[in-house]
RNA sequence: UGGGGUGUCGCCAAGCGGUAAGGCAUUAGAUUCUGACUCUAACAUUCGAGGGUUCAAAUCCUUCCACCCCAGCCA
């Protein structure tokens, strides 16, 4: 039993920060910031960005703010605010102050004049779709429009007026000077303002121009003092144009971005738009639907905070696309789980197994560990008795290769109780196994350490003192298509490309007295993990995934 | 097609001119009152491909190939 330690990470973002402290382009506290847009949930994918922004930040003795990046009121929501924080919080990281992009519109705004001042921006009449037109395309240059050469005079007026709302959404926007040719299609005099007339969640509708993310977001960087920007690579190409307004904000502070590649996981669904789809469209019972890889979902499936901070380490960062294989998420959940989790019995498909020799009534107490994976345990009582519930997979009537449970003949060990001989079984008319017949041996009882050894051991559950519950067995959510797991993109999937076996309902048995617990984390069978649910329908709900779902039994691979 | 980026084991990923780290997965074995966990061992003569420079290249030069991103008044 090991303890899962945090893994120490050393990236090419960190050999670049060191590089400008040794080079003494920014103090030895770097800051950054954790700047998510208030339009969706957070999922695995944001974790790397939160653990660096916010890991990046605690390493170097500096700060991380988490910025609202909140320019765009038609996408944004309240709901989303408040659950950023929450699954920031949880995921164990904190930030220094909170801010929003908003709070910084009115020094925007004056960074803007200043620019019309300079000749730098104008304000363009032109349609979006001209604009779109004029723009040229990625292989021939845009044309300069019309209205570029307008004087600072007119532009100042112009620009004034479409803040004081005297103007129709989209009929005219603040453009930035730069260079209708140039091949970097962002530096076709890049549109910095736009009119807009909806009402924000934080700023009701106090401004009717809100600038763009280009030309915010570099602004409030060096507004907040921020030395490292961190973001996605489709930024990449903006680095110019984010140069270009850093250099021409006047602004001392000069920040610097620095792109990484997205996390995607193989086969998963991260999508912000498609992750809403899902919800709206009833697939999933919401955003914290165990089946899906938001924070919340994970969270709600049992997954431990520490998990999601260590796999996210472990997989590293770089700037080639990377697409992980689930199974190393599963390892670290795995892993943090094994330490915390307390083992318990539970039976999910179950037959009967009858002790011969015990009478009807007859009940030997049990003491069972809760935490055997620790040097040092609590214990509770259990029962064995007559009527007990096995696994169907753990009888066989023709034992393959090597199979060590129960069969005619073979012995195996009850868990924490007795070992016990299978003398026979029953059958129903389509020749399954109903119940299966065993004789225990008195002199092996669990904890004397008797001589005689098994090579199995096999769960169950007393079915006087074990109560039925409903089982919820999730698999991953998953798509077919690689290209689904995109976030960016317009994502379009038909029902049946769904997983349909994502969620499996079983009426199982779990020992009597393991009731709801937010905390507790359990362990049953070889390889499950789960957790407990309050919106159970029934006694409880079991979340369980691909965690441990490696059966190291593959009667194949053994004949 | 113009621009930007990336290509190192099935999947991530170190490496930055000195002779291929590590993790996941996989395989074999040990241990085991969970076929779990743990443990031990194996797993790239080779770094997208071809040329070149060098005593020496994944690392430098060069050509080519593949994939990703960009033509929102989204972020």
């Amino acid at each position: 039993m090991t303890i899962s330690k945090p893994i120490e990470a050393t990236n090419f973002i960190e050999n670049e920060i060191n590089k400008d402290i040794e080079e003494g382009r920014v103090p030895s506290c770097v800051q950054t910031r954790h700047p998510p847009e208030p339009s969706g949930y957070l999922h695995i994918g944001h974790v790397r960005n939160i653990v660096l922004n916010y890991g990046l930040a605690e390493k170097y003795n500096g700060i991380c703010n988490l910025r609202y990046d909140d320019t765009n009121p038609s996408k944004e929501s309240q709901e989303f605010v408040d659950s950023i924080q929450e699954d920031v919080k949880w995921l164990g990281y904190h930030w220094k102050e909170i801010h929003y992009a908003t709070e910084y519109f009115q020094q925007n705004y004056e960074i803007a004049v200043k620019l019309i001042k300079e000749g730098k921006a104008y304000v363009d009449d032109l349609s979006a779709e001209e604009v779109s037109a004029y723009r040229g395309t990625l292989t021939e240059p845009g044309k300069e429009s019309p209205y570029r050469n307008r004087s600072v005079e007119e532009n100042l007026d112009l620009f004034e007026r479409m803040k004081n709302g005297e103007f129709e959404m989209g009929s005219r926007c603040l453009r930035a000077k730069i260079d209708m040719a140039s091949p970097n299609i962002n530096m076709r005099d890049p549109v910095i303002y736009r009119i807009q007339y909806l009402h924000h969640q934080r700023i009701g509708d106090s401004w009717k121009i809100y600038p763009s993310y280009d030309f915010s977001h570099p602004l409030d960087d060096c507004l907040e003092g921020v030395t490292h920007s961190i973001c996605g690579p489709e930024f990449e190409d903006h680095r110019p144009l984010y140069n270009w307004v850093v250099e021409n904000s006047g602004l001392k502070n000069k920040s610097r971005q620095i792109e990484y590649a997205n996390l995607y996981l193989k086969g998963v669904i991260l999508g912000k738009r498609f992750i809403k789809k899902l919800v709206n469209d009833g697939k999933v019972s919401g955003f914290d639907d165990p089946r899906l890889y938001t924070i919340r979902g994970l969270r709600r499936r049992g997954v431990l905070p520490e998990s999601l901070v260590n796999f996210v380490n472990a997989a590293g960062i770089s700037k080639a696309v990377s697409v992980i294989d689930p199974a190393m998420l599963d390892y670290f959940i795995r892993s943090t789980l094994n330490d915390v989790s307390k083992r318990v019995m539970a039976v999910v498909d179950p037959i009967e197994l009858v002790i011969n020799n015990i009478g009807e009534n007859e009940e030997i107490e049990i003491s069972l560990a809760d935490y055997p994976q620790r040097e040092e345990t609590t214990h509770r009582k259990y029962y064995f008795g007559k009527h007990l519930l096995i696994e169907r997979s753990d009888f066989e009537i023709v034992p393959p290769p090597k199979y060590r449970r129960f069969f005619v003949g073979n012995e195996v060990r009850l868990n924490g109780a007795y070992i016990v001989k299978c003398t026979g079984y029953d059958t129903d008319e389509n020749g399954n196994v109903t119940t299966v017949y065993a004789d225990y041996d008195p002199e092996t009882k669990s904890g004397t350490n008797c001589a005689k050894k098994v090579k199995g051991t096999v769960h169950w559950v007393n079915k006087k003192h074990s109560k039925n519950v409903e089982i919820r067995l999730f698999e991953n959510l998953t798509l077919p298509k690689e290209e689904s797991l995109s976030g960016g993109k317009e994502q379009t999937a038909g029902e049946d490309e769904f997983n349909p076996n994502s969620l499996i309902i079983k009426n199982g048995f779990v020992e009597d007295d393991i009731d709801y617990n937010e905390e507790e984390r359990y362990q049953f069978l070889r390889n499950g993990y789960f957790c407990l649910d309050k919106d159970s329908t029934k006694d409880l709900l079991v979340f369980n995934r691909t965690v441990g779902l490696k059966d190291s039994y593959k009667p194949n691979n053994n004949q």
